[in-house]
RNA sequence: GCGGGCGUCGCCAAGAGGUUAAGGCAGUGGCUUGUGGCGCCACUAUUCGGGGGUUCGAGUCCCCUCGCUCGCCCCA
């Protein structure tokens, strides 16, 4: 028989993985929390319709990169490629919205159809945090600062932080317009890519990877220029706060969004050390989703961090022996029926006492079993054998002492001291 | 969806047309059924991702296919 495989785009994380993860989200757990920031769990599963009406039908993440398939109710179903829509959606759902401002965070799979690479799976992890109800340009100086003061808490250098402002729904109409008409008349200059985002959506024309474009591009109007005297004000507080936070960063006039949703405030955080997948932590403004999916009109802010890309740097900036699982503190072998009869309540007491036990169960040879309690960095050896196991008594062995006497004790003595 | 690279044991890895496919790590058993970290011995790929072809002969050459990987696209 074949053997199976994991289906392509989706990773197993092994024992040797995890650690990594782990300390990547008790670090972002901890900020959370220092910031009054609270959970929240929604459905991988969500209908097809929030997607399409939330990101945005023309975009390519609801065009092309969904998992969507219908349930045995004939519902179209979707497992979520994003998180914030389905946040939207729960908080308008009970009601959330009229309890105040919300500051949530979640975290968990995500999932987008494309060619797996560099920090990009089918299955993929992020934390996100969304602040519903915030206005202020504060806010977005706050959101950032969250995700800026996480990535250096996990000890990441080489990170940017990029800076945009994509103006009110006005200017942007007002912008997409301006532009579509300067490059129709330079069509034939634009890569094929471009040419075909003309009409799809031509803001992403602005971060094309394709040099020509790019060069073309430098005599073509701005989105800065289209903005207005409001939305310029905006962004400028956006930028005074966050110099006050000492937060360095610079502006990009190219730097779009790839879903609908967002306006005023965008932002990536990338890294040097990522290849081609170099965005972090992407994130922005959008006070208009929350109307748009039937709820109350609410100014929003927020971002996304991928967890494959984070781990991928943490793995190169911590020390994985400070991740390394924690060795046990005893190891009890045991060997004769008897003695195995002890061993197995006495683990079991140990760990009652918060201890950390490992208890040999292969009955092999005395070697075999210290050999292991060796490998295994355990500090404690508790043996039984049948002469303890017919007096009651566990021999302590201290492993780190290759000299020291072994001591002789009863069940309660052994634990007694252990705990000392 | 489109390009480039790669595919030999759980992991790393020799092998560049010619008898039985090195080695290291890990694993298992033994030397040693009562004491570990060292050492020694043994075992662990009828087979080189899969299929077809060329050849007297292929892991080594060709074709197809699958998978992995990097990039484009897209995004976190």
């Amino acid at each position: 028989m074949e053997p199976l495989q994991s289906l392509r785009g989706t990773v197993d994380l092994l024992p040797a993985q995890t650690p990594f993860w782990q300390r990547v989200e008790a670090v972002a757990r901890e900020q959370f929390r220092r910031a009054g920031i609270a959970e929240i769990r929604t459905p991988l599963l969500e209908v097809t319709e929030l997607f399409a009406r939330g990101i945005g039908e023309g975009t390519d993440v609801v065009g092309k990169e969904m998992y969507t398939f219908l349930d045995r109710g004939e519902r179209s179903c979707t497992l979520r490629p994003e998180g914030t829509a389905s946040v939207v959606r729960a908080a308008i759902q009970h009601g959330l919205l009229s309890q105040g401002p919300q500051r949530l965070w979640y975290g968990g799979p995500m999932f987008r159809y494309e060619r797996p690479q560099a920090g990009r799976q089918r299955q993929f992890h992020q934390i996100g945090l969304e602040f519903l109800g915030f206005a202020d340009p504060r806010s977005d100086a706050e959101a950032i600062a969250i995700a800026w003061d996480l990535l250096a808490e996990l000890g990441l250098g080489g990170l940017a932080l990029e800076l945009n402002s994509l103006g009110s729904t006005d200017d942007r109409l007002r912008y997409r317009s301006e532009l579509v008409a300067w490059l129709e008349g330079h069509r034939q200059r634009l890569d094929p890519d471009s040419q075909q985002r003309l009409s799809t959506n031509p803001l992403r024309i602005l971060d094309s990877k394709n040099p020509e474009t790019q060069a073309l591009l430098a005599g073509a109007p701005t989105l800065a220029a289209a903005l207005a005297p409001e939305s310029l004000e905006r962004f400028e507080q956006v930028q005074q706060a966050l110099t006050r936070l000492e937060i360095p960063y610079v502006i990009n006039p190219r730097l779009v969004r790839g879903l609908d949703y967002y306006g005023h405030t965008a932002f990536e955080i990338t890294s040097s050390q990522l290849g081609a997948q170099a965005t972090v932590c992407g994130g922005g403004r959008y006070d208009g989703l929350v109307g748009q999916l039937g709820g109350p009109a609410t100014a929003a802010v927020g971002w996304a961090l991928g967890m494959e890309r984070l781990v991928l740097l943490a793995q190169a900036a911590v020390d994985p022996a400070a991740l390394q699982a924690a060795a046990p503190d005893l190891y009890v072998i045991s060997r004769g029926a008897e003695a195995e009869a002890l061993a197995l309540p006495l683990a079991r007491r140990a760990r009652a006492l918060g201890l950390a036990v490992e208890l040999d169960l292969t009955a092999a040879a005395f070697g075999k079993q210290f050999k292991r309690a060796d490998r295994c960095g355990a500090r404690w050896a508790a043996v039984i054998g049948e002469a303890e196991a017919s007096e009651a008594v566990v021999v302590l062995k201290d492993l780190r002492d290759p000299q020291g006497a072994d001591l002789r004790l009863s069940p309660e003595a052994l634990l007694v001291r252990l705990l000392a």
